[in-house]
DNA sequence: AGTTTAATTTGATCTGAAACAAGGTTCGCG
DNA sequence: CGCGAACCTTGTTTCAGATCAAATTAAACT
């Protein structure tokens, strides 16, 4: 009881103050409303927060561990659609069922708000709902940069592209550093089955992909989920958006 | 300089009252401001509306035609991430720089409106920018529906699924029939190249799928743009969707 | 109508990545 | 410590779909 109480109220605090960007810069007011509907939730990797289809009865932002968001078609094939981390929102508001599961990747810890309070809320204060438009915006940005990578990347590319974002995410970049000794070193969270259903492919190609790199002496491999990048140019390179050296230029060809 | 002004009169009409999802059900002081703020624009097919990284100026909704949303990597690979036909918002609010470049597929007519003008006009009326919050959620649900189409689903799959779509778009299902004689017949607005570019494959692939699925009986192909939908069971199991009559079932082979 | 030009279809070949199949490694657990 | 269960890597085979090439059809221009 004790050390439930105790771990609940720092993490309502880190819920309002540090956890979910749609929060950051609200007045107090509203802050203290969310601290007062906040419920502290955890699940064990692989347990479903709740499955395609099914009604949404809360949301609210992970803090800690790894989410998926993912889609399955009948016969089986999953595509995860997005992942979650520490500091954003899960769920759906305005909407009565959901259009994708969610499950624990890892073991997370996660700061819920019932939906339907959450809504009134967000009623109640214009200023939250515009935060929650902005974020969501975002996201509708990242799922288009998702389809361009799933649509017309190669594996090769889409796992540097991964690894980039991961290293974009990971701390010493948080913090703007003076001398950007950024770290070099990054933790995929989540392990290689996921990551192919992620990026649209399978856990082979994934590995092969990873050697490859190795090999190239782009990066080294500590173990499974730790790599240190060695040459970050090569990498991005490898992930499609470098400086296309020498592309064809196919289109204008006309004498 | 009459006839302009004509079809400007009737086009804006058409914006607040029937065009644009954000305005349905929208108070009449908002329609008369929107009204107000609306400047047609006209394209040719191949137009750009505006490019990858450009600034933004306006905001606004299709009237006629079809506008592709895409995104290009440097060596030119491109991947159209939405198509915008008559009655969708286009364009971004709250962002500086597009994401995205916006062209016109075919011919098109746009109502336009500042988009600082828009903006302050979702400040001013909380209504307004909820409506637009649940316009782009709409968005991100089919965002996410293609990430699983590209991800994984077969060039067959994407095409059915993609036919599918434009059938349920046709008149005959937008006016709730009595007794559904609903129009199997349909037209692809745009062409093989960017059916392409948006289902993450090549014009000659499309060509196979449809060949072949004329080949089935699935429909009957009038000309490049037309078909008739002569077996729609049929099509929607190609679709992927289909109640998947013999799967594996991998996972529960624990003995 | 006749010529150019673009779009679509069809055919043949090639290839990246999936699928299948072993091994190897790591981790948790009795 | 040894066993089982995931997880990851590596090797081999197979195949869907890309690429290349050519023929056909349709549209646009004069």
């Amino acid at each position: 009881m004790l050390a439930r109480s105790t771990s609940r109220a720092i993490v309502t605090d880190r819920c309002a103050s540090l956890g979910c960007s749609v929060c950051r810069g609200i007045d107090s007011a509203i802050k203290q409303e969310l601290e007062r509907l906040a419920r502290v939730r955890r699940y064990a990797a692989g347990e479903t927060v709740f499955g395609e289809e099914e009604e949404i009865p809360f949301v609210g932002n992970v803090v800690s561990g790894v989410l998926r968001m993912q889609k399955t078609i009948p016969d089986g094939r999953q595509q995860i659609v997005g992942l979650l981390v520490p500091s954003d929102m899960f769920g759906r508001v305005f909407s009565h069922r959901s259009q994708v599961s969610i499950e624990a990747a890892t073991p997370v810890t996660l700061c819920c708000y019932s939906r339907r309070a959450f809504e009134a809320l967000l009623g109640r204060f214009p200023a939250l709902e515009h935060r929650m438009l902005l974020s969501i915006l975002d996201e509708l940005d990242a799922a288009q940069d998702w389809m361009m990578l799933l649509g017309c990347q190669t594996v090769m590319e889409r796992v540097a592209t991964f690894l980039l974002i991961v290293r974009g995410r990971s701390p010493g970049l948080s913090a703007p550093a003076p001398n950007r000794p950024t770290s070099y070193e990054i933790e995929v969270p989540i392990n290689r089955r996921d990551m192919a259903a992620y990026l649209g492919t399978t856990a082979e190609s994934i590995s092969r992909s990873i050697q490859e790199m190795a090999r190239q002496g782009v990066l080294r491999i500590a173990d499974a989920c730790h790599f240190e990048i060695l040459n970050e140019r090569q990498l991005i390179w490898l992930s499609g958006r470098g400086e296309a050296e020498r592309r064809p230029e196919r289109q204008l060809l006309i004498a």
